[in-house]
DNA sequence: GGCCCTCCTGCGAATTTCTTGCAAGTACAC
DNA sequence: GTGTACTTGCAAGAAATTCGCAGGAGGGCC
């Protein structure tokens, strides 16, 4: 994984935002980019809890990075939300939550920038991000569930 | 508001589901109808408190009808999650977040119906449910932050 | 390279949010 | 109308999150 050049960019944008950089937030964002899924804060708390922080620690961090723009809360399953790195530090990227087994897949292009600059110029907004989620069945639960039928 | 025929189709539901028409449920589903913008739990919590409701049985309720497909949780701002009612209680639409007043708007037509079906025909799963979150200036921010450029 | 200011962090306690068990009440099928 | 199973309120408790404070560390400046 390239995050070398992704952890420089991390350490830029702290500067810009005026935050120092410190072996926690690298840590931190080390957790994040070393994950797929977004993890929610309490996954977070407890993986860095394994490294060491506190979670006081870890709770007023996240406020920080996500008022700062490095990362951004998106709803995982039904019931959570969960954090991940924003453009530039990880590609931008949608999500497909399977209502059977659970699990959050990426979907890697989701071809509505045309969309939403339509959507955005009919109102006079200004889009600046967008997240789509997807619930259903992945392919594999999609066979489980109808193998005859 | 023809809240009338929605709520008869709530009461339906619930039958489809097993789940009893009760005082509590109706109160929910009302105030949840009477709100555009989703609740949080805690809002939830707090108004229903007001009519009389005890907390446990908001949160029970609230996981219910969330399983039953009756209302879905979406996040609302960064870092909290609102519930409101699913299609047909409520018809199908998305959010827009304003990041300066932090407003959340309706966005009724998506148009996203489409580019999601060939999305989901593309992997091989099935998407059943979508939601899309705008994050960017409303209108009104957007004139306010940029009077003369 | 060293100093100093300010930010960061850990700790412990407090607060808030949410869950659970149980007994009484109520919807609704028959 | 009666009985059963689902609902609800209550109260205790667990878990998640926040807060205040004191010591430690980053990094700008000389």
């Amino acid at each position: 994984m390239a995050t070398a050049n992704a952890e420089r960019q991390f350490r830029a944008s702290l500067k810009d935002h005026g935050l120092r950089i410190t072996p926690n937030r690298l840590r931190m964002f080390r957790t994040l980019a070393g994950h797929s899924e977004p993890l929610t804060s309490t996954q977070l708390a407890g993986l860095l809890a394994d490294e060491g922080m506190n979670p006081a620690t870890v709770y007023r961090m996240m406020q920080q990075l996500t008022q700062a723009g490095i990362v951004h809360p998106v709803m995982v399953g039904h019931e959570h939300i969960g954090y991940e790195l924003m453009s530039p530090y990880r590609p931008h990227h949608d999500h497909f939550l399977c209502l059977s087994c659970q699990r959050t897949f990426d979907l890697d292009e989701c071809g509505l920038d045309e969309a939403l600059v339509k959507l955005a110029e009919r109102n006079g907004s200004l889009v600046t991000f967008h997240h789509v989620e997807l619930h259903g069945l992945c392919p594999e639960c999609r066979k489980a569930s109808a193998p005859s039928a």
